[in-house]
DNA sequence: TTGTATGCGTTATCAT
DNA sequence: ATGATAACGCATACAA
């Protein structure tokens, strides 16, 4: 492997003069720029990056740290990540957690061990105060809603888009309104129960700890919660869903569980996934590659930066 | 921060010793291991990892080239290479390419570069002639069915699932047999095509180019199936389907085309994702998850191995 | 404009 | 068992 030492006796310059070429600086003459291209042109000369790396002190490699690959949302996000990374010159280097805490931890070692320059994580399972930790050692960018001067933040407003759901549920005339979730005590988990609660004070209308069905994520998990449904005496007549995956899931059964959609059970979903689209299921629109992008953006930057999305109700048929 | 240097000094013993402990090297007395570790214990001390690359020369870095991020398909595939990679300690590189050579060359480029110990390339768009040029640099696997000297390989049979898929439809009784790809030059097509007309001379049946249908990855390009199938005189009847996501989006919108399945035309799906149960589609099962798994060991791997793995054909409703 | 010398942090070699 | 020292390949302050 030639390397630049190499490079420089053939060229019959300098190591720095190679590195300026390299590098592109100024301060070099024609002449010799050509003699060191000739050089570099004839060995086949490649940089060894790990070297660069060590001198410069990084990596151009972003961490992206996310709890599942197969689940459209983080394919989405990860999408507007990487597409921006590709004009951003960075890459990525994938954490996919399983939300297993040695796992969000290996990305954060990284960081500090200088392999990475920044970390993106898309949900953690590590409390705040660790994470600040590591801010010493490079920017971590949360797609998460969270304004704090540790981290960058990508996010749109659940809770406003929780309310704004149940009112336009409450508007269509539904009073026994319940609810999804995958981890119960997961960030939007109680994000939501709050705007739920809230909501119901606002219409003086009773909570039921049966309208909140966990463990939904997945489009099969949808048979679940019409089975549990099932069991109420109650149940309630509109559901807002974890996700377009698990709202498909639950039209998809529908029938085998003899429930008519949205007659007796309206039924809003969010993302606007293709599936979405393609089952004509009421859902709220996040812009999720763009929010990718952003996350990106953030990261690389040395501000602290906040942004928040805005979200679209798509009325299709399900409620 | 603080490194080996300043350990070995405030321990008390050369930078040697002290990088022998932390590579766990035989031949370091007890008292002297012991000083170490409290100096590393009081300093919080970390490697720089690129310094040790750099020495080392790997990095423990897998690249991972594939095409799209969103598809089942290759999410399924990537679960199981980076479930292989956290079992060996690597760390995984990602490069979705959406089949843009450029992509997929930066992955080589990082690999001669020496920042990538091997990589995976999922699906490719370089020539093989290409890539065999890197085989100098690191170790490359395909996910792709070829005994070259040059890669390991991990694949299905997809000329003998396809044939069989062909077999099972005639033995129903269909004649008229169409199927649908992604790409037209794409692999997995030109091994279709060949699997379909060795299908249709074994027993004498007329090939018809309208049969193949393109451009199908997605659930939503179901749609532009089912209107282009509509045109023809003469259509199919049943359909041998690139994807479960295909397949799903054909018997969704089948209704809107006025087309019963499986009575007016069958459908086989393909890979047996969670839609395919929800959906009761007939389709065959690839063990991509386990595949993925073989693919991180090849790479990782200093020979050369070819592994194929069977498939399953699975029956359901839609045939 | 160019080159020398040094630093980056670690591992490997070799002598003791 | 231990340590000095030379790689590893590149960037850069400083001198010229």
């Amino acid at each position: 492997m030639t390397n630049i030492k190499d490079l420089a006796k053939r060229a019959g310059v300098s190591v720095t003069t190679v590195s300026r070429v390299l590098n592109q600086h100024p301060y070099v003459s024609e002449a010799k720029r050509i003699k060191v291209e000739r050089a570099i042109e004839e060995t086949g000369y490649l940089q060894n990056i790990n070297a660069v790396h060590l001198s410069k002190g990084k990596t151009n490699l972003i961490g992206v740290v996310l709890p599942f690959l197969d689940h459209p949302y983080f394919a989405q996000v990860l999408i507007g990540v990487s597409e921006q990374a590709k004009i951003k010159g960075q890459t990525l280097v994938l954490f996919p957690t399983n939300y297993e805490i040695e796992k969000e931890q290996a990305a954060l070692r990284m960081l500090r061990q200088k392999q990475l320059d920044g970390v993106i994580i898309c949900s953690r399972v590590s409390p705040l105060p660790v994470l600040e930790d590591y801010v010493q050692y490079g920017p971590i960018t949360l797609l998460e809603q969270r304004q704090s001067d540790h981290f960058s933040s990508v996010f749109v407003d659940h809770q406003a888009i929780f309310t704004r759901a149940l009112e336009y549920l409450y508007d269509q005339g539904h009073r026994d309104i319940g609810y999804t979730i995958y981890r119960r005590n997961g960030t939007h988990s109680t994000v939501r129960e709050k705007a739920y609660r809230t909501f119901l004070e606002r219409h003086r209308l009773p909570f039921n700890p049966d309208y909140c069905f966990d463990g939904a994520l997945y489009l099969e998990d949808s048979k679940a919660v019409w089975q549990k449904l099932k069991t109420l005496k109650h149940p309630p007549t509109a559901l807002l869903v974890t996700s377009d995956q698990v709202a498909a899931g639950l039209v998809i059964h529908a029938e085998a569980f003899n429930i008519a959609i949205p007659k007796a059970c309206a039924i809003i979903g969010l993302n606007d996934e293709p599936i979405a689209k393609a089952l004509n299921l009421t859902t709220i629109r996040i812009p999720l590659k763009a929010m990718g992008e952003k996350l990106l953006d953030h990261v690389l930057s040395s501000e602290r930066e906040h942004t928040s999305f805005d979200v679209t109700l798509i009325e299709r048929q399900t409620v």
